[in-house]
DNA sequence: GTGCCTGGCGTTCGGGTGCCAGCATGTTAG
DNA sequence: CTAACATGCTGGCACCCGAACGCCAGGCAC
């Protein structure tokens, strides 16, 4: 057992666990408690994680992170996993596909990962480090390659800017999958960022077929900016929940119109955190 | 046997293992321990493996965490430091900086990042996720604003690849802190990755000054893609471990070659003003 | 409060292992 | 023959690891 490999496992155990203790590690590894402990000191000294009384823990990542970003996927968590689901049925093996930064493309993103294997090969552009990391995290064990437009950095974690732009005019793919924050039968579709909007509208550019994901909470919202009219989109995948009427004049304006069924209670599998 | 064949076979065992051993290849083979040290050597160099104490370990693959990237951080730790701590003079308020990927840079960025309180308004362009994930966690904290460049990921997290390039093009930076893999005299700066050499050459093209981040022992070191002569380099940092006559070759090539010292005992990073 | 115990930390030292520079040898090519 | 290259060997050095010891803090009894 190697220096560096040992520190990989307490690494790979601290995505895991919140906190490791210097006694487990050197047990499970067969060392002595002073070497896992010299093995933290340098972790932490690489900023790689933080040692702490009795052992170490890890920097911010999941727990710490994202302010704005966790907390608004938990809204409407089911009807997302619903849109992501059914918005997975349209990837082929082969094809090259667009990701735009938000929760919705981020719900479709894991599933993706999930999904990988049966799909062959795959191109994935983003302008979303969110995904980028998540499926970079896949590769080797699937056949994936990740390109990220660049740009400056969002709140909500999206890339945008001159360099997103420039970079998706020379790129083109298949399929886009773009969430949005409104979804207006005037005004089309919507974000409360300018640049989000600017750089979204370049992926509409630069993609053969748009697939707008869009939770029913966002039928007649009207952001800031205009990315594109509705005229632009080409499918609308969303869940049951808008009513009739309005599911009705959106199925109207676009070639096609997917409103998948949310089980109503849904006790999924880890959901349920908060009442 | 062949020193191709050997390397296969190593190669091969390190897609089964996370790591292996000199002592235990060298047995299996039936050559010294030396010439198995060369191979890894070699294969180090060429960015297909990374040589550890005690043998070889693999860059990329299922174990879920930043494979070479971590891994080889330990080494050479107080000169990286050092040199970050040096490089850091050079940053003034206002500037546009540029930092690429690699285990130097990114501890420059985490005394950057410590840093940035006192350095006003800052822009930072970057190919590195982990750099730009690095920063972007200040945000809010400090004035910094944060660019990526985009483009495809290395297995050394970097972004790479025309993407890369384009953006590159349409930026300027004032100082441009590299780290580079290799340091030789005729071939001049070198890295293993095709890729990351293209991109790092956008990356000098874009910027005023270049400011090259090498510990002692990168000097000599031939990697298989050039990215620029000695010429391009404005500055050269580095640590005081090299020879005598090696610092004296690089000194008299780059207007500015600064050696720190980094105190030979001194286990500690923090201060320790008692004496 | 004092005294004792316990658990974790850090230092220090010693043994062992791996690393490297330099030289010697063998092989191949010109 | 010389030159270039690959391999092996050796001695000195550096590094890693483990164990022992002392330090410090908290808990508990008195």
């Amino acid at each position: 057992m190697l220096a560096p490999e040992r520190q990989a496992r307490i690494l790979k155990q601290l995505q895991v666990h919140e906190a490791v203790r210097v006694a487990d590690i050197a047990a499970a590894l067969n060392v002595s408690e002073m070497t896992i402990r010299r093995d933290i000191e340098s972790l932490d000294a690489n900023g790689l994680a933080r040692k702490i009384h009795g052992g170490a823990t890890r920097l911010a990542r999941l727990s710490a992170l994202e302010p704005g970003f966790l907390l608004n996927v938990d809204k409407e968590l089911d009807a997302k996993l619903a849109i992501a689901r059914e918005a997975l049925e349209l990837v082929r093996p082969g094809m090259t596909l667009a990701l735009t930064g938000g929760t919705t493309t981020y719900q479709l993103a894991v599933h993706l990962a999930a999904a990988l294997e049966g799909l062959g090969h795959l191109t994935v552009v983003t302008n979303s480090l969110k995904v980028a990391e998540l499926l970079y995290h896949q590769q080797g064990r699937a056949d994936c390659k990740v390109i990220v437009t660049g740009g400056e950095r969002t709140p909500s974690e999206a890339l945008v800017g001159p360099v997103a732009r420039a970079a998706l005019h020379t790129l083109n793919t298949d399929i886009c999958f773009m969430g949005v924050h409104g979804l207006d039968a005037d005004r089309g579709l919507t974000t409360p960022n300018l640049l989000e909007s600017e750089t979204n509208a370049a992926f509409i550019e630069s993609t053969r077929r748009l697939v707008v994901l869009a939770d029913s909470s966002k039928f007649h919202v009207r952001s800031l900016a205009t990315i594109a009219p509705l005229s632009a989109v080409d499918t609308i995948i969303t869940d049951d929940g808008a009513a009739p009427a309005t599911r009705e004049l959106f199925a109207s304006r676009v070639p096609t119109f997917t409103a998948v069924a949310v089980p109503a209670d849904t006790t999924k599998n880890q959901t349920r955190k908060s009442s």
